[in-house]
RNA sequence: GCGCCGGUAGUGUAGCCUGGUAUCACAGAGGCUUGCCAAGCCCCUAACCCGGGUUCAAAUCCCGGCCGGCGCACCA
């Protein structure tokens, strides 16, 4: 069922295999040209989410020298080397110099170990030409030089707005809160990218940083206009909220127990739906500030983007599964018939990790805290494809149809002359010229039967049809016909660009 | 990364076991027809993942690579 999702995308040109011609590459994917204009919607929609919000946007640089990666806790957390054990399959790291033998043991259960390979998810790269040319038998300050120039590429946008923390702060005349957004690549070598856009090795992201007094986390400014929005909620099984505690031990403790448990939610805690007030209230969500963020994030998705709300959940990380900077992290979880539950967007208070390990302060009194609404725009765009997806029997046929919300899809109208008639085209061309004026995407399209033109419409989710017929010639009226119902009605051309209203009662 | 299975026009497939360069459908271009939901007719375009081996001959058999699916592991 969920194969022809995919077999329509790439038909239609939303998604194809990137490097193809070349035998492709696991784990990138090309936007098409339906698949491009989807993906710069939501883009385009998250964007003026987070303006509204009050929050500005910068671009940061996609490579970063090594020493931002040093203090960030991503060189560490992810270059070892790693065995697994053939007996318990549990994964362990190995400290950089020591030995990975194959005659070491287990220490869970003492079977035999074999290298699982490097574990490392950032890319490397090199920035300039080091001293030396980069050679061999570079002596050791050649060496120094050689690592100086080390660069990676990011494995989230976020710390690019975090080097920025102060400047960002005079920006804003030194008042906190305030946040700042980035929309950008990033790129993680995944071990086995799999799973259509849900594990890319380059993906965009949307991250909001919003930086915040610790003292005032308790209090959102604008918490009563969330308070009432009910939520469905998972939180973790391990004991109520708050992960005090957590950031220091963290960086140590990355041992064995990393492997276990699953992914996705298996060891539940309860799920819930309540209130968001409620759940700050009772604790289950640390503070206002968090539970703000994770009110707005599923707005986006529901009321910007169209994703049904009951395909969606907030699930809190356990601590065992959380990032090295996070202390408290809940996850936006979208349902794929095709793949379960999976990770879309992630809510995570980072508390002050970043700005210290960059020593990045401020100057102010203590270290502002960062909560941070993470999004992953590519499973978004799936989330989209997949849920958006029907598939339906009119009379003998099949119809297959993207119902996108209208503000997220690709080609917003198709002008069509009823039949193909010079008189009828000619008009159909202007009204389209018209719209296109106008500043509407909509295409144009005279071949073969009215019936196949509305049909191939709906497989690119365009939700309105403009057809020119001959009463159009006479009183300068089109009809228009709405994806979803497939109902018609009469429009004065100059109406066109209102008719969107007309069909929101449907 | 490991294991199992797979890769044929744009898409979905037949052929593969039993070697002799390929079936069908849909889609697409053009034409005829067509007064509102993938109608019909004519014509055209279009494919054996890559490399090596066996053979007179490889889509077909063997090996390797790449890619995909599933399971395990991983997903900071």
């Amino acid at each position: 069922m969920q194969d022809e999702v995919a077999e329509l995308a790439r038909r239609r040109g939303f998604l194809w295999q990137a490097f193809e011609v070349y035998g492709g590459a696991a784990g990138f994917y090309d936007y098409g040209p339906l698949g491009a204009l989807l993906k710069r919607r939501v883009e385009a929609a998250w964007r003026e989410f987070y303006l509204r919000e009050g929050f500005y946007e910068v671009e940061t640089p996609t490579v970063a020298p090594r020493a931002v990666f040093e203090a960030s806790g991503h060189l560490e957390s992810f270059s070892d080397q790693a065995v697994v054990c053939r007996q318990c399959r549990n994964f362990f790291r190995v400290a950089e110099r020591e030995e990975v033998g194959e005659g070491q043991r287990c220490p869970e259960c003492g079977g035999e170990l074999e290298d699982a390979g490097e574990f490392n998810l950032m890319f490397q790269t090199r920035i300039g030409v080091p001293r030396g040319g980069g050679g061999r038998g570079a002596g050791g300050d050649e060496k120094e030089e050689r690592r100086k120039s080390e660069g990676y590429l990011r494995p989230e946008t976020a710390q690019g707005i975090f080097l920025n923390f102060p400047r960002l702060l005079r920006f804003n005349r030194g008042k906190l809160p305030f946040g700042a957004f980035q929309i950008g690549k990033a790129y993680r070598n995944e071990i086995s990218p799999r799973k259509s856009l849900i594990r890319l090795r380059e993906f965009t992201m949307a991250e909001a940083e919003v930086f915040v007094d610790p003292a005032e986390k308790e209090k959102h400014p604008r918490f009563a206009a969330v308070k009432e929005k009910r939520l469905r909620l998972v939180p973790s099984a391990e004991g109520e909220g708050k992960g005090e505690e957590k950031g220091e031990g963290k960086r140590e403790g990355k041992g064995g127990e990393e492997g276990e448990g699953g992914r996705g939610g298996e060891e539940k805690g309860e799920e819930k739906s309540v209130s968001v007030e409620e759940a700050v209230r009772s604790g289950v969500v640390a503070n206002e500030f968090l539970g703000y963020h994770i009110a707005r994030v599923e707005e986006f998705l529901v009321e910007g983007l169209g994703i049904p709300r009951e395909r969606l959940k907030f699930r809190q990380h356990r601590g065992d599964e959380m990032a090295h900077y996070a202390t408290d992290c809940w996850d936006a979880e979208f349902f794929s018939e095709r793949y379960g539950w999976m990770e879309i967007v992630g809510v995570a208070d980072r508390g002050d990790y970043d700005l210290s390990a960059h020593s990045l302060s401020g100057g102010g009194a203590g270290t502002p805290n960062v909560i941070e609404p993470s999004y992953g725009i590519d499973r978004i765009v799936y989330a989209l494809l997949e849920s958006s997806f029907y598939e339906e029997q009119v009379g003998k046929e099949k119809r297959k149809v993207l119902r996108f919300k209208k503000e997220v899809a690709p080609v917003r109208a198709a002008v069509l002359p009823l039949l193909k008639r010079e008189e009828l085209k000619k008009k159909a061309r202007a009204v389209f010229q018209e719209l296109r004026a106008a500043g509407m995407f909509v295409e144009y399209d005279e071949s073969g039967s009215i019936g196949r033109r509305y049909r191939r419409q709906d497989e690119i989710g365009t939700p309105f049809c403009v057809t020119v017929d001959y009463e159009t010639l006479e009183d300068d009226t089109v009809t228009v016909r709405e994806r979803d119902t497939m109902k018609q009605v009469r429009v004065v051309v100059g109406e066109v660009k209102n008719v969107v209203k007309l069909f929101r009662d449907f």
